[in-house]
DNA sequence: CGAATTATTGACCAAGCGTTAAATTAGTAC
DNA sequence: GTACTAATTTAACGCTTGGTCAATAATTCG
């Protein structure tokens, strides 16, 4: 076997890209750090090729071979699933419920500092993307994800909507009050979808930053929300014929 | 070559899975018929599979090999891009422009008839999730549909939104203007998502039907989104600090 | 420095992919 | 029936995939 390690330079080349740290010559990094870089970088790849991804092509984008992954995670399904808890289900976080909570705040700063701050959580690439490829496949993540809104974040939302309705009943949720508060939810979530799915900021094809006008474009959509929440919800389900 | 065709009845067994005709045992349709039933069976099977999915497994659904594809389709490329055009470019309605054109029907009206029956064409599990694995890919269809809402949907609706506000202006509409008009649009296409990519009916686990709802819940979206519009734009966008 | 540890690699496998070409067989016309 | 056409299948190629395993070499510790 002539090989004597074909070209160690290449290899750091393309590792380079995705090494935070300076050293491009280092090889053998401590477990966790490897094991660090592999899941950040997972993430990445993930997010731009689907799960569907090849290791490989993922081995490669760090500069190691795919073998090596199979040191670290014994199946990619279960580099998959690490993602996942890391991205999704990590990221939750109780201060939410305790703001949604607070009893001094009215309900639009709330659901609109909820908001905000949710958004920069959510709508990034990452987490926009692999959440709709998982929704497309075997849903594993969104099941679980919506198991969560639905137990600490709906309940919250739907009563601070009545408090701002005057209403107090602790009754179940009707399909037009959820489906009204799934609008606003998803409304923000859209934003993402546009950017990072189609890669349309509509708004203004040209400056695709947009990051400045977010808050104000969610501080927009809760204040439509709750101006509709009232009229619509006493409107009578007339059914308009078309 | 002692294969004295292995098993007719099998292969037939399973095509009679995707054959709508009740003929099981007839093979060698006409190249038309047989065209049709590919490309059908195609937007069903990449609407599960998503565009990646095998070949083979398509024809294996369809009850013939899956070389017989490449007599119709020289490439999977092209069944795909074939799909893309019947499925897309082919469903946009001329007259949804004339009802947005209509000049003696009121705003409300217009838009609410509009999206019903454009709901009708989007909000189906072909449409939403090829969509969207395009979207997650290569953008194929969701480029070239989205150039096609800019052009004949999007002016439209900014300009009956106008009206709706008693502006006749013809400027080019601001970033909260088209904002707040693909929230509406993002709303109702968000309804889609969760039932066909989420699996998530959410307002009422049971009931997945929600069918007799959906004009109803239309109706409330653009309620809500007109009684918006008029606060929402009139609004100082006072960064509100979090 | 030398030995032990272990991170990392190269070669390999079986299965599955899109695609091509030749063989077969169903339908049609005489 | 026989011959012709073309729809359909069988067979096969080249390539890629997720996964395995023994060999290699960087690091650590005495």
């Amino acid at each position: 076997m002539p090989s004597i390690r074909k070209n160690p330079a290449k290899a750091s080349a393309v590792a380079s890209v995705a090494n935070t740290t300076a050293d491009a010559t280092r090889r053998r990094l401590t477990p966790a750090d490897r094991e660090r870089q592999i899941v950040e970088g997972a993430v990445a790849f993930f997010s731009e090729h689907g799960l569907d991804g090849q290791l490989r092509d993922l081995a490669r984008q760090l500069g190691i071979t795919h073998t090596l992954l199979y040191h670290y995670f014994p199946t990619k399904q279960a580099l998959i699933e690490r993602v996942y808890t890391e991205m999704f289900e990590g990221r939750w976080k109780p201060e939410w419920e305790a703001l949604l909570d607070d009893k001094q705040l009215d309900v639009e700063t709330k659901l609109t500092r909820f908001y905000n701050d949710y958004a920069k959580v959510i709508l990034q690439p990452d987490w926009v993307r692999i959440f709709l490829f998982s929704g497309l496949s075997d849903r594993y993540i969104t099941d679980r994800y919506f198991a969560l809104l639905r137990e600490k974040l709906f309940p919250r939302l739907v009563r601070e909507t009545r408090k701002y309705r005057g209403i107090v009943s602790r009754s179940k949720p009707t399909g037009r009050e959820l489906e009204l508060l799934l609008g606003l939810h998803g409304n923000i979530f859209y934003m993402g979808i546009r950017r990072w799915i189609y890669g349309q900021a509509v708004h203004d094809v040209q400056s695709v930053v947009m990051v400045d006008d977010v808050e104000d474009y969610i501080h927009d959509k809760v204040l439509a929300y709750l101006l509709s929440v009232n009229p619509v919800l006493d409107r009578k389900p007339t059914k308009m014929k078309v």
